[in-house]
DNA sequence: GTCTATAGCTGGATAGAC
DNA sequence: GTCTATCCAGCTATAGAC
């Protein structure tokens, strides 16, 4: 059998709106409001949304690779720049991928086609992390305590998550003290941060 | 107005028999399986979820308090024991307060009840975190990268939620590193851990 | 006091209109 | 090829049965 059904209409420039809005509804008001009739109607189209996707898993699993693909693209980019850690960090906690990230891992919870496809997409993020990070912990100026790239990584990708999901609650304690030891381990392996801050 | 209508059936068998059947369900299907309908099947009981609870809303609160207070006195637990740190850990590791918090953050998503409901109760939590272990982190053994205790407690927290998070999604790149880590970190400022793991 | 039946809504999917 | 009308399921909440 053929592994997904291919339509006529894949990038027609309706299906690209809809995706569109369907995106900025997951962000504006959480995974619960994408539905078909909110999709058309932020959208201003008329509600034709299983024409165009054959079910709203599919809508889903699309709008995750838009956003995945998109995301890996700028993961790489931070990973090929003068600082690649700085740069990763920085990304780490840009608050727009954070915040869709969330989402979809909560939607995970009770769509499973959406669970397999996140749990691929991190393992192709996180390999290309590490391949990364492997290379800058080998230079000589790194402190012992940070041998492991898998350990260095995992530990980053978790208190970014981490910021983000209490800020969505407006908790901040700690927030500024846990930043700033971040910041002087990353100083340690890749020296201060030239050039500066996006946030 | 009064902030909340008190039942005359506030602490029923049956009220609580409705509780723990929407915990089990929680836990077993997520969330999104909470459903008046579904809690009065899995208890084996007639669905008069609305005269019991007011709301959904009411419902979740009450299972959320009720966690939520078994939680912290197990974490007041911890925090006395000889250890803090390690008991501290351990508890952070354990897996069944895991998802369920886990499962109450996604919910808060489209609960707002729910949400300052979880906000508030994670202050308290980390008011006690904070004090137990300023305690600690002034003794003198400390290392001198771990003096600030609100950056410690968020480095365990925010490890120890995303090791649980990608356990859900079978994702583990790192997890063993990662603990290593952070055992080492641990047996730095408190000593060998004396007894044996839990988990 | 406890439970049942049902109203009223919203959603995904589909048959078929144009 | 594109869209609309409608079906049916599942939910919360309520009115009222017993």
């Amino acid at each position: 059998m053929p592994a997904r059904r291919r339509k006529s209409n894949d990038d027609s420039a309706t299906r690209t709106a809809l995706l569109d809005a369907a995106e900025a509804l997951m962000l504006e008001e959480g995974y619960a409001a994408v539905t078909s009739r909110k999709i058309a109607a932020k959208a201003g189209l008329p509600n034709a949304i299983h024409y165009y996707f054959d079910t709203m898993d599919e809508l889903f699993i699309e709008l995750f690779r838009r956003g995945a693909d998109r995301s890996l693209a700028q993961q790489e980019e931070a990973l090929r720049s003068p600082q690649p850690l700085w740069a990763f960090w920085d990304l780490l906690r840009d608050r727009k991928n954070g915040d869709l990230n969330t989402e979809f891992v909560a939607l995970a919870n009770h769509r499973k086609a959406i669970r397999s496809e996140i749990a691929e997409s991190s393992r192709t993020f996180r390999r290309g992390q590490l391949a990364a990070l492997a290379r800058v912990l080998e230079a000589p100026r790194s402190a012992t305590a940070f041998r492991s790239p898998e350990a260095v990584v995992l530990l980053l990708s978790a208190v970014s998550r981490f910021l983000i999901m209490e800020n969505a609650f407006d908790l901040d304690t700690g927030h500024e003290e846990v930043v700033e030891f971040v910041d002087q381990c990353i100083t340690e392996i890749e020296g201060e941060r030239a050039g500066t801050r996006q946030h």
